[in-house]
DNA sequence: AAAGTCTTGATAATTCTTTAACAATAAGTT
DNA sequence: AACTTATTGTTAAAGAATTATCAAGACTTT
């Protein structure tokens, strides 16, 4: 698809939309003002109704958005309608967390596979998913093509695992690592997630007081 | 400190100095120059040179930066070298995860108490600190005045344990919670981690290809 | 020690993001 | 059915962030 180009900032947000509209469809709510939202969010109404409007007039003049089809809208522009195939290379504590707490299912992944290098992990079965030896990698993605990849593996694995991992196929990557990951190929996407990083801003924040 | 105030944008990217100029003094070197280290780290050397002069001059016309020493100068700003005593509250998989592998030590942190409800943890010893009931959290604060939480309970919970411990005097939190946590008072502050929300984003950027 | 090179810090220009304002229009009300 | 109120989508203005530029000055070489 070649749409129009939406800025970084706005994406980052859209998945907070759906989370709170989710909230709001929950408690049993049917319809929202951008105004309303921005309080519960703490956001202006403004860039609400800018950011919707990068893809669509999703509101009604006098009445404000239904959350039901706004939250579809979203989750469709998300592309949770069109689920992934995902593998977790790691399993340690932090791979098994992530294995167990994302809510893949509502967010367009199928958790298909889970690896590991240590012997005593490997045959046990986390959410019904056996935990793979990662030299069975090639062989596994050749016949499961795995469009993403969770990598949670130590930072010297990491570079390596990625371009094997990018042969094979996997086109999105969620890097836990730290190693700091950079698409190699214009298709390749990777979102960084440094928990080191998230700590020392707080730290500075807590400094700066 | 009534520092002149710095903007979140550039507050972010400290970290991300700090890793690599971490990764640079491993490797040996002594020096290196905005235009280098832009390359490395995929940005502008103009960024670099812009966000360092938030807070001073520490380079040298000619010569360009001493690694060793801007790192301890962002270690300081970032408030690495001011200990901060901290507790995990929530100790499945993710706390497990948190508690073993993020290094505390080197950003800042000392690990001083981990807590969970669940009998069957209660007990159990992880980096050789006890995981201890979440009942005795009032008594332990007191006791020792922890000043930042790390949070990976369920959403329910999260709301009422922050205030509690708002009330006993702490004042960050990393919050990994689906609930979004927002700083009461003015002297607390919040970072929160929403891992599903960065899987959204992965998905979009996947879909719009 | 002079000439040349490199690289900073600062300022200016540009681009991106957010906020404000308001006409248009749908819902709700009498 | 007309009138009032609410709230959008859009355009314009303001504010931030990023990038480009360049004079000043420190290092390096001859």
């Amino acid at each position: 698809m070649t749409n129009p180009v939406i800025s970084n900032s706005v994406i980052r947000r859209l998945p907070r939309y759906y989370r709170y509209l989710g909230d709001l469809k929950d408690a049993g709510y049917t319809r929202i003002s951008s105004k309303a939202l921005s309080e519960q969010m703490n956001l202006t109404a403004s860039q609400i109704r800018q950011d919707l409007n990068c893809f669509g007039g999703f509101g009604l003049q006098g009445y404000g958005y239904n959350i039901d089809d706004l939250r579809k809208e979203i989750g469709h522009i998300l592309g949770i309608d069109a689920p992934k195939k995902t593998i977790i290379i790691g399993m340690g504590n932090l791979g098994k967390a992530l294995a167990q707490h994302l809510k893949f299912e509502n967010k367009g992944f199928i958790l298909t596979g889970l690896f590991d290098v240590k012997e005593s992990l490997i045959g046990q079965m986390v959410r019904n998913i056996p935990i793979r030896s990662t030299s069975t990698l090639d062989e596994f993605c050749r016949d499961n093509k795995p469009e993403v990849a969770i990598l949670t593996t130590p930072k010297e694995a990491t570079h390596a695992l990625s371009d094997q991992l990018v042969k094979l196929g996997v086109k999105g990557f969620l890097n836990f690592t730290h190693y700091d990951l950079t698409a190699s190929h214009p298709e390749v996407t990777v979102e960084n997630i440094h928990l080191g990083d998230s700590l020392m801003t707080l730290s500075y924040r807590l400094s700066e007081k």
